[in-house]
DNA sequence: CACGTTCCCGACATCGTTTGCACAAATTAA
DNA sequence: TTAATTTGTGCAAACGATGTCGGGAACGTG
């Protein structure tokens, strides 16, 4: 199959590609006759605009950039399920790209989404991220932003976020509910958003609870697969170490996990785990994991919803907020002292 | 920051585009001289072409697509990892489709990737695609293309496979070697590559340990989250029901563990259970899955790698192979009988 | 009959870049 | 000195689609 242009229905018809044009999107100064035999040829000829040319025009492209830290990730990869299912209601594309955590990379990525004149973009920050320069120019450019999860506070745009602070405070005030007071905090780079919510919510509980806070139990870091281990050796090496934790991402619960099974740990009689995840699998694992549970996916979908509607009413600018989901607690096994009915 | 064109360097330096554009690809028939001032000035711009203008001019985009049924999926994420970290290496940028396991959105997304003037496409076939005819258009636009995973035998391209035979065949041959007999075969569907050369492993298998081949213990499908449970009822109501279950995918292992662990079934006591599965936390579950893993990574390495080999030497047509990698057997304890040391 | 409207439609410029060709100036050869 | 060649540069077309003009035909109105 050939593609075809406009140009050759044009020729085929013996019309100008003008005429052409204007009756495919169906312009009220073209005969109805004229439309109905460019529609019918166009049609026969299964004809597709060029979206290329049509980016060069500088007109909508009907696709959506998302940029985020790494696919291969429980949470992101629900969030997109999210995205593409709004996106493709309304008749746009998505176009993914993944910053691997690399801020030299996100500003790539921004940059190949402006030249690819995508309508709009959403965004999940990477964790190197610190400063936010290069999303000033997207906005310079009037190319509509909509953030998610990892989110800047020096960016005045809409935001989707899970409740961090709720679902942090709720997390460690049942670990303290279940009698736990040395709960560590093992949590991803300080600087994010998502990680002074979550520590806050923490904090907050600690107090309402008449815990102190310690801050030698609160560990920042990127945490690949071998630095969970030693992490935890350290803790377990203070003069009173932990007897809970409390892990801010998926990959750092199922390290912690994998690390406590290898230490011979017991879990949850030496001590206790949840995690801020969206693992799939949380309630078959050895032990089922407690967890606070973010709705990923309507995460996904509210900040695609958002980002259309800004798309579609770009004269009449739409109000500016933060929408924040709430999560869940799921009690399992992994934070459960009493009888255990697995 | 503004997006500067060639027009803007050359007007700036006073001279034609033609000269500018010469000189930032570096032509020989231009001074040494103004090339210097045209480098010089672009670079004081932060002069970036337009790729869509170099799209609608037929020239290389420097970006493939990769069209896949979904995202969320263990073996299809690491997998995209591994094109991503060669797409990088060597300059290209990676445009990523999910066919959402339809057919409609798969050519959809063909058709998209092609008017976005991918340079390549890599392909894994969606489970509802029996006919190949779009991608037969995808080769006579000359549009290099290599299928992973999930192919057609109908496609005369590269492909790049996991040892699916091989894998099935350990995976068989090992529950019977643990006393097996009765082995349900899970599986997708019928007519995917995949499915029948996994079948056919598992086949050989049972043929070589004289152990016949009874089609009821193999059930096809798609298998959401509600269907495995009564299909497992309805095998366990077999007259010499199974004791063993091999699945052949991430999500029917998953699957399958959670319906047999409701039906208080004990694993592997009553009956054992293995998997095809890229599932990173097979260690952690309860009890620990034993699988057959797929090398997901690698898998998507060397298809990116093929495909760009075959961009970039378009004109002497690389050889067309397919590629098949080693799977591995790993064993834990939901197939062991023996005492279990985890 | 002259002029204004309306209705359809085509010519042409435009978006940013590449490229074939022409052409002037400078250099070399005869 | 004249002709031929080389060197460096600009003009214009092209890619596919849109949109601004403006023009021809048919009609109505004074």
């Amino acid at each position: 199959m050939e593609t075809y242009t406009i140009k050759d229905i044009a020729r085929e018809l013996g019309i100008s590609t003008s005429t052409v044009s204007r009756a495919l999107r169906g312009s009220y100064e073209i005969n109805a006759e004229t439309k109905r035999r460019v529609m019918e040829c166009a049609e026969r000829l299964n004809y597709r605009p060029n979206p290329i040319a049509l980016s060069l025009k500088g007109s909508a492209s009907r696709a959506i950039g998302v940029i985020l830290p790494q696919i291969a990730n429980y949470f992101f990869s629900q969030a997109i399920n999210g995205i593409e299912a709004i996106a493709y209601n309304r008749g746009y594309h998505v176009i993914i790209f993944q910053s691997q955590e690399s801020y030299e990379r996100e500003v790539a990525n921004v940059q190949q989404a402006m030249s690819r004149k995508v309508d709009g973009l959403l965004m999940s920050l990477s964790s190197e991220t610190a400063d936010v320069e290069h999303l000033q120019e997207v906005l310079d450019r009037n190319v509509p932003l909509v953030l998610f999860d990892r989110v800047s506070s020096e960016l005045n745009v809409t935001k989707v976020v899970a409740d961090n602070f709720g679902g942090a405070f709720a997390a460690t005030e049942h670990l303290l509910q279940e009698g736990r007071r040395r709960i560590a905090h093992l949590t991803i780079q300080p600087w994010l958003s998502i990680t002074q919510e979550r520590l806050a919510g923490y904090r907050a509980a600690l107090e309402k609870h008449g815990v102190e806070f310690d801050e030698n139990l609160v560990r920042y870091g990127t945490f690949g697969p071998d630095e969970v281990g030693p992490m935890i050796d350290e803790l377990m090496r203070l003069d009173t170490p932990p007897d809970a934790f409390f892990t801010a991402s998926d990959r750092l619960a199922v390290g912690c996990l994998q690390a406590l099974r290898q230490r011979h740990l017991h879990i949850p009689e030496d001590v206790s785990l949840i995690g801020f995840t969206n693992l799939n699998v949380a309630d078959l694992l050895n032990p089922a994991l407690s967890t606070v549970v973010q709705p990923a996916q309507e995460i996904g979908q509210l900040a695609a919803e958002r980002l259309i509607d800004q798309i579609e009413r770009k004269h009449r600018a739409l109000p500016i907020e933060t929408v924040r989901i709430p999560t869940e607690l799921i009690v399992r096994s992994s934070t459960r002292t009493e009888v255990v009915n697995q």
